[in-house]
DNA sequence: TGTACATCAGTGAACGCGCGTTCACTGATGTAC
DNA sequence: TGTACATCAGTGAACGCGCGTTCACTGATGTAC
């Protein structure tokens, strides 16, 4: 065990700084993220293979998580974070509260589909398995949640302002379309041997009925070409 | 080790009759399926729970069936030739074509939530994780699931012909609805903590939007109260 | 300014457990002669 | 009609593996005196 062996063999993490724990937790969080994309499955999420992941001994996960479910329940509010920024910003440059609306819904499943297939796509089976069981903090739940289905609520209603909707329940709608969104991308990813048809169309098209979207503006000084 | 012994132990199954062998494999489907639903998870199903559920030694399982993923395989096939049959009965009574596609939505709903939260409902996330790799037999596959989409598309072409629907795309329209009813059944119970609205009336209202039924019968003599 | 000590952050060997799989076997039943 | 043998259906002990968890520890850093 000459000096040699301390290059070649991992060197043994060097501490974080005194009160500085709690990086630990969050290179974990990458760890089991990164693990989760590697193998597409929340499956491959144990203490040991989150600690071999980012190089630690496994006992050391102990202060930051009792166990592999507080793990994935951290995985999923982080990606539900992320998650809900990218669906406001792919909203928010939009003008036309239709167009706005349906790249909300674009951004949903194109977020969906772009996660390996079981878990991380926060909406894809939202919390799934024993997960679903520990994660029952109703409260904390419904804090993640609710913001993107209350822009939901907010991009339906900017439609009825404008008159481009006759929804009378925007409150109801957005929860259906959001069904919607939550089938388009699962279905065709798990049966794919049906003849699906176009995603994009799908979804404009069911995203109109749903919303109750109006083909005609209503608006007397239509600009044609102004784009 | 007296004959008491022999009342009290489990009897050291007697084997089936020869060439019968293959009653074995019905009964590790059968033992499975209640793990499944005593557990509600598929996570549960290992080779040893299974031959212990039912009574048998863990190596009895590997004539019928190579590994965890095949057990589930057949399980899920079970489930979803019951659920066609299911929904074919549902609607097969109804002579009104509009509520001949609602009854076979809410038997989809119903059978969806029925079951526990997260595999066996052959939809809510009809072919998890490790699983979909496997089944990725694609006639097979498809030869599970086409039955019911051609069943649904017959429900929407009824409606089409009664002149109730303005589809012109039934094949389409059918697969929305599809996608809406797995949202339908998979959010609510994933994420409890959103006050979802009144399933029924989501499904009433959604489907007929979706498979764009036309609120007038268009029929001359239509009976007011015949029921 | 020293120095002893407490605390923090993390290690590494060892454990018991359930798992899938192997292997030699048992006992009933059908079949060849 | 007997009898030896092959086959089928299934058993039970043993294995090696990865897992979560325990336990005593190490070494750096801040703090009290």
């Amino acid at each position: 065990m000459g000096a040699a062996d301390d290059l070649t063999t991992a060197p043994a993490r060097q501490h974080n700084p005194r009160g500085q724990g709690h990086r630990l937790r969050d290179e974990i969080i990458a760890g089991a993220t990164q693990l989760i994309e590697r193998t597409g499955s929340e499956h491959s999420i144990t203490l040991r293979a989150v600690a071999r992941e980012i190089g630690i001994a496994a006992p050391s996960i102990a202060p930051h998580f009792a166990d592999r479910a507080e793990i994935i329940d951290a995985v999923v509010a982080t990606e539900l974070d992320a998650f809900t920024k990218a669906l406001h910003d792919a909203a928010s440059g939009v003008t036309d509260p239709v167009e706005a609306i349906l790249a909300a819904c674009r951004a949903y499943v194109a977020l969906g589909r772009a996660h390996p297939k079981p878990l991380p796509a926060p909406l894809r089976t939202p919390l799934p398995g024993d997960l679903g069981r520990r994660a029952a903090s109703d409260a904390r739940d419904r804090a993640r949640h609710e913001p993107h289905h209350r822009a939901g609520v907010g991009l339906v209603q900017g439609c009825i302002d404008a008159g481009r909707s006759a929804s009378t329940d925007a409150f109801g709608d957005i929860l259906a379309i959001w069904m919607l969104l939550h089938g388009l991308v699962a279905l065709p990813t798990s049966i794919t041997s049906l003849p699906w048809p176009d995603t994009d169309r799908t979804l404009t098209e069911s995203v109109a009925l749903l919303a109750r979207i109006q083909p005609a503006p209503r608006r007397r000084t239509k600009a044609r070409g102004q784009r």
